[in-house]
RNA sequence: GAAGGCGUAGCUCAGUUGGUUAGAGUACUUGCUUGACAUGCAAGGGGUCGGUGGUUCAAGUCCACUCGUCUUCACCA
């Protein structure tokens, strides 16, 4: 059968296959195995409303590597999938598509939009993962969550309840980021600013007793409606003495105060602020403390309200045009400038934001940041790599308290009610039906729900079945790794850092390992305005899921973007081919034969210069895997495959497998192949898969899934017999370069005459010579004399090639004395070296040795090389 | 304004705790229908590792300064 494997590797032919058997045998589920060390991760959900894009591919697979390489050295290993369901994404979506059926929310009613936001998850919201399931995630699928089911909505109100009766969370009128688009508070973490150009609008406010005007200046004249006073510095000479009095507030002609406040940079345009406490963050602030009026002016959709009936109706944009122009034609404006200033914009629609005063939910953050930068200050918890720490604190020791309430439907309930009697708040787990305080049943149940990262914080563990002390919280929490970019530490990883440790003492993983973007080939942010996004699926179709995959793990080291191109993808598609052929030809070799999967009890100088090879691979790769690089691990075993497996011992077999050693040719070729598909499965697992389950192993191996991952094996080093292999190995390599300088075709055979004082390892290295260097025949003796040969000389040999019509000999002395200058250049540096006394005496003996040891090679080779010289003359 | 990344071959990028003559993929040049693979094989050209100075026996790697570039955060109305 295998003989008829084609000849290119089809991807498409193996993957669905291969995937669905994995999902039969149940592979990828975990059962709770006391006496194995767990292995846990948990997948940052994918949105409900997403597409699986690149950012996702690399993540996943990623986090497949390591649960792979986990699940096969042993560990009990669960990966947690699931989604989220991203209430503000997911509402505006379902509002979108009701407005083309001219509903509106407020005409489902609560109840009718739940119950058809539901609905939409159910058709779509499993979309993202079964694309998942195509990159070939070997994630529990039966244990896969959402956001909203039972679970994690129970954790999501004992969280609540718990932070609640603790005091820290709390309600309270503050600013708040406002998107009059959504419609909704967004937390300080959802505003995206960006520079838009503007105007300075000069003002000049009459004070009121008369003695003249107080300059200042505006980019938003609007909220000039909603101004309570005009601030200055406290120490600033120009204005002390207004300090106190009152200025008339243009257009409205309301009688405000001249305060001082440390808040004003005394610096910037004239030192004069005026105070809007309801519509800007900072004005707020002063307000507090200045006990101003707010007076709020703007409606929840960025409208002026009634209050001010000559503006009221438009929007901030239209009202802003108006006021300017009634502020000219009272003589209050003194000038415009252009001006360009940074814009908070919703991250969702990118809407600009409206700060607004208003009664949200509250979590106190100080008490709950600290633990959690002790937490990775020790070290319980550490980046990968570690600059990623300096963002993670840089957030937590600026963090202001977190608005939690959304004025959304989709979503987590917040679980308090009102009393219309007493007014008190009752907060609780299950629904009251009575006020706690009064004991009134005229109650009602906060409108809003929480933010979405309210929930994904408390994924680690809600997954797991907390708020009950679950067997698979016991078991498998904390969990090990977090897999995501850098670009959401500030939305998740901290929230789930502090969350963790609130509530269940410990951090919720010991190690995270964060990425950069997939970038398109100019180096761009992948997105959907720019049209310039590749959509995995297609990549995979096209070059495989293993190509895209190997692509995403290597060309970059943790935590740095890269650009995604498709020559990359298409250089790991030949490397899945190549590995593919060499499968083959193992094939075309064994197949009628009785083969195990096992070494011969013989073993060849190539079989022991290959196996040593291979061993090292194996301790490098477990050891750079375990430190997570992933991208150094997988490049190891591609260049041992496509350099050592393929190019080498493939064609040094070639000459064996004609020959009465063949049997151990064959078995040393499987047994290798079946270790490096091991070593390679976590990084490409379909072709893998495939080809181990056509190669002779083991009765009880059902999938390479789940055999053990090589790791090095003592009676596996040859060290010396891999150097010998090494020297003939030497020799082929610069016969081969001569040849072709010379333009020599490998059709034409020539003698080979080999002086050596290794001629025990030349002799072993004959066939391979004869096979790999064109030689038609190899004699090996101390020394030669040939006239008219081209002579070449390595580290042990010097090597005669007769083929006189071809031998320039000026050309050739030409060439030795090139190489004998560049040879002794080299052994000066090494005596260099060796004749400083502080490299002596200060260098690790391992350095110093190594030196020895390549400058008596230099000596060696240019006595050869002197030697040739001589000869020639 | 603050923090951070990046600068290594024409291009895209590796380079692990400082340690032989700095690597890969791709592109380029030359030669090969070599009974696994032209999605391939063999060989080659191409780098003063952004610059300057310093530490060290030893610097692409550590430190300081500097130039260019990108990102994030903050922000003065």
């Amino acid at each position: 059968m295998a003989k008829e494997l084609a000849k290119a590797y089809n991807p498409k032919e193996v993957e669905d296959r291969i995937y669905s058997f994995w999902l039969k045998g149940r592979y990828f589920h975990a059962e709770i195995q006391k006496d194995k060390k767990p292995y846990t991760i948990v997948m940052p959900p994918p949105n409900i409303t997403g597409q699986l894009h690149m950012g996702h591919a690399l993540d996943n697979t990623l986090q497949d590597i390591l649960i792979r390489y986990h699940r096969m050295s042993g560990y009990d290993t669960l990966w947690v999938p699931g989604t989220d369901h991203a209430s503000i994404a997911t509402e505006a979506k379902i509002v979108e598509a009701m407005k083309k059926e001219g509903l509106t929310k407020e005409d489902l009613g609560r109840e009718g939009f739940l119950k058809r936001a539901w609905a939409w998850k159910e058709q779509y919201g499993g979309r993202i993962t079964e694309q998942l399931k195509k990159l070939g995630s070997s994630c529990d699928w039966e244990r896969e969550r959402f956001t909203m089911d039972e679970g994690c909505s129970n954790a999501v109100k004992e969280v609540f309840v718990s932070l609640y009766e603790k005091g820290l969370i709390y309600r309270g009128e503050r600013m708040i980021n406002w998107c009059p688009h959504c419609l909704t508070s967004i937390s300080d973490a959802e505003v995206e600013y960006e520079e838009q150009a503007g105007h300075f609008w000069h003002l000049r406010y009459k004070l009121t007793d008369g003695s003249g005007y107080i300059y200042l200046a505006t980019t938003r004249p609007e909220t000039l409606l909603g101004d309570t006073a005009v601030a200055v510095h406290p120490d600033d000479e120009r204005y002390k003495d207004m300090v106190g009095k009152t200025v008339i507030l243009p257009i409205v002609g309301r009688e405000i105060p001249i305060v001082a406040d440390t808040y004003v940079e005394p610096e910037f345009g004239t030192g004069v602020v005026k105070i809007t406490p309801a519509h800007d963050p900072n004005d707020f602030e002063v307000g507090l403390r200045h006990n101003l009026d707010v007076i709020t002016v703007m409606t929840e959709d960025a409208k002026i309200t009634e209050d001010y009936p000559k503006y009221a109706g438009m929007d901030r944009y239209e009202a802003r045009k108006a006021i300017v122009k009634d502020l000219e034609a009272e003589g209050a404006l003194v000038k415009v400038e252009d001006y360009s200033h940074n814009v908070g914009t919703c991250y969702r629609c990118g809407t600009t934001v409206e700060p607004r005063v208003s009664k949200q939910w509250f979590v106190k953050m100080k008490p709950l940041a600290g633990p959690a930068i002790k937490a990775v200050e020790d070290g319980q918890t550490k980046f990968v790599p570690k600059r990623f720490e300096k963002v993670y604190f840089h957030w937590l020791n600026n963090i202001r308290d977190w608005c939690i309430s959304r004025q959304l439907w989709w979503g987590h309930r917040i679980p308090a009610w009102y009393c219309d009697d007493c007014s008190e708040i009752t907060v609780s787990k299950e629904t009251p039906t009575a006020c706690a305080h009064c004991g009134s049943t005229h109650i009602h149940q906060d409108p809003d729900t929480l933010d979405t990262w309210f929930s994904s914080a408390l994924w680690p563990f809600s997954t797991l079945g907390w708020p009950e002390n679950t067997p698979e919280f016991e078991h498998y929490y904390p969990t090990n790794t977090l897999v995501t970019g850098y670009d959401i530490i500030p939305f998740w990883v901290m929230r789930m850092m502090f969350s963790g440790i609130e509530q269940t003492g410990k951090v919720p993983f010991d190690t995270v390992l964060i990425h950069g973007l997939v970038r398109d080939e100019q180096g761009r942010k992948m997105s959907k305005s720019l049209g310039n996004g590749i959509d995995p699926l297609k990549v995979i179709d096209e070059y495989g899921a293993d190509a895209l995959r190997l692509m995403l793990a290597t060309g970059n080291s943790p935590g740095n973007d890269m650009r995604f191109s498709d020559k990359k993808v298409e250089a790991c598609r030949n490397f899945a081919n190549k590995l593919w052929n060499a499968s083959r030809f193992v094939h075309m070799n064994i197949d009628d034969y009785d083969i195990k999967n096992e070494l011969p009890s013989e073993l060849e100088t190539e079989d022991k210069w290959i196996l040593h090879t291979l061993n090292n691979v194996a301790k490098e790769m477990n050891e750079n895997i375990q430190s997570f690089e992933l991208g150094i691990a997988v490049s190891k075993i591609y260049d041992f495959i496509w350099d050592c497996y393929c190019d080498w011992y493939i064609e040094l077999a070639k000459a064996r497998l004609q020959g009465e050693k063949a049997q151990s040719a064959r078995q040393v070729l499987v047994w290798v192949l079946d270790k490096a598909l091991k070593l390679l499965h976590p990084f490409m697992p379909f072709i893998t898969e495939t080809i181990w389950q056509t190669l002779p192993h083991a009765d009880n191996g059902e999938t390479i899934m789940l055999e053990a991952y090589p790791t090095y094996d003592e009676s596996l080093c040859f060290e010396d017999a891999a150097t010998r292999m090494e020297i003939v190995m030497e020799a082929i390599r610069a016969i081969r370069t001569r040849r072709s300088e010379m333009n020599v075709p490998p059709s034409r055979k020539a003698k080979v005459y080999i002086a050596t004082e290794k001629k025990d390892v030349f002799e072993g290295g004959t066939p391979f010579i004869i096979k790999l260097a064109s030689a038609s025949e190899v004699e090996i003796g101390s020394e030669f004399e040939i006239d008219g040969a081209v002579t070449i000389v390595t580290s042990d040999a010097k090597i005669y090639i007769p083929m006189e019509e071809l031998v320039d000999k000026e050309a050739e002395l030409a060439r030795l004395n090139k190489e004998l200058a560049a040879t002794k250049k080299l052994l000066s540096q090494s005596e260099g070296k060796l004749n400083n006394p502080g490299f002596i005496s200060k260098a690790p003996e391992k350095v110093v040795e190594t030196v020895r040891g390549q400058a008596a090679k230099e000596r060696e080779k240019i006595e050869l090389i002197e030697a040739a010289i001589a000869a020639l003359k």
